[in-house]
DNA sequence: CTAATAGTGTCTCTGAGACACTATTTG
DNA sequence: CAAATAGTGTCTCAGAGACACTATTAG
């Protein structure tokens, strides 16, 4: 990492940004948030200030441009074509995150995102953040069960499907997928009476056995 | 990524640095290179010059530090830390490489990577980044067939399954990991008829399918 | 009752590992 | 011949998908 000899001074330095690409899942459908930018739509994103760090630069960026707190990130890769920004020399590190459509603030924006129209309206190199940060989500989500939590702490198996569904883009057989979630959930005894049908049962997430086992299906296209 | 109504000048900026875990298989077993440097044993790595990409800071590092050129890089995790390096902010984009042993210069220094001794004499967090290093090249290799050429062109099974002990660091069976393997391979027809025993067929990677299928087991424990 | 949804029993297929067997070389 | 290594046939086990069946509600 040193220069033999050289101090941090002898170069001009880049500028680091933050992009931050915020999933979600609306309507049965992934989404992303965007902003309205001087170039566009956008991700939220921010300049890195003295001695913060990546990640949290990312959550005030969230905070200030979209108004939301407690997403949690993941670094993603760092764009860095000298001439990506017409601005200078910046740098940008695209973080993922998801959140459920409920903890967004009313009046944002979401951009839905089929594997048909994936790199039209964003500004930048964002569209291409987008796809990393959907392949960084389903491999997180084929280790770990609903790891970022984009449902709530209590569930039925269904719910838990037509997530698994829409993140990954496809229909899940409804039997080999309640088996493959089955060890990583406890019911809580409750049903869920809602509408025609017997009642599902409310399962919440097992706090030790979080691992998703023959998801290896879910990464196979 | 944009700071709206901020100059790019508007803040201090931090040092950019890249650092590269260059990984090798020597006498079976997957080892690091490092340098000697002014805090002791380190990756190589260097600052970022002006209008360069990360990518191109890896090569020059590696050449200017070890004498190699010719690795393809692949980016980790930026580390962070503002008080990683108590020369100043400085940020650092971690890489990771594979060369075969013998594409290295004379008098290299490797470490051995066992599961044993993993934090121990690197400087800085390199030894965190190493660690990153093999989860990718373990994750890339279940994916391709020695996507980073650590064989040459032609090999036979027998060696290319030494090759995979020493990547995932634990003995493979012989004749599942035959099966897994030959259909991303095409015979030579020559065989070698070194020591004793059968000769082996000697093969090289096809063209086309480079992918292994059930590799699945190879990631699992 | 029927319609609708929840959950399960079971069959088949595939793929990995274990094991033993055959094949081909050196000494 | 024996020893050593290469390569394969086959059995078993486990897991995923398909399918159909049972279970429990609303109306």
């Amino acid at each position: 990492m040193d220069a033999a000899g050289k101090s941090l001074t002898d170069y001009p330095r880049p500028s680091v940004a933050v992009d931050v690409a915020v999933l979600t899942v609306e309507a049965r459908e992934l989404s992303v948030l965007v902003v309205d930018g001087p170039r566009g739509l956008a991700l939220p994103g921010s300049f890195l200030r003295p001695g913060e760090r990546l990640s949290d630069a990312a959550e005030r960026a969230l905070l200030t441009k979209a108004g939301l707190a407690g997403a949690d990130f993941h670094q993603l890769t760092m764009f860095d074509a000298p001439d990506r920004d017409d601005r200078g020399w910046v740098l940008s590190m695209a973080h993922g995150a998801a959140l459920p459509v409920d903890g967004l603030p009313r009046g944002a924006r979401l951009v839905r995102i089929d594997d048909r129209t994936p790199d039209e309206p964003l500004a930048f190199d964002h569209a291409h953040m987008v796809s990393y940060a959907v392949d960084d989500l389903r491999a997180r989500y084929s280790r770990h069960l609903d790891p970022s939590r984009l449902l709530p702490d209590e569930f039925t198996v269904l719910e838990l499907r037509r997530l698994y569904e829409a993140v990954y883009g496809r229909p899940l057989p409804k039997d080999s997928f309640r088996r493959m979630v089955v060890d990583a959930l406890e019911t809580t005894g409750q049903l869920r009476s809602g509408g025609a049908g017997r009642p599902a049962e409310i399962f919440r997430r097992r706090v030790d056995a979080e691992l998703l086992a023959g998801a290896a299906t879910l990464v196979s296209d």
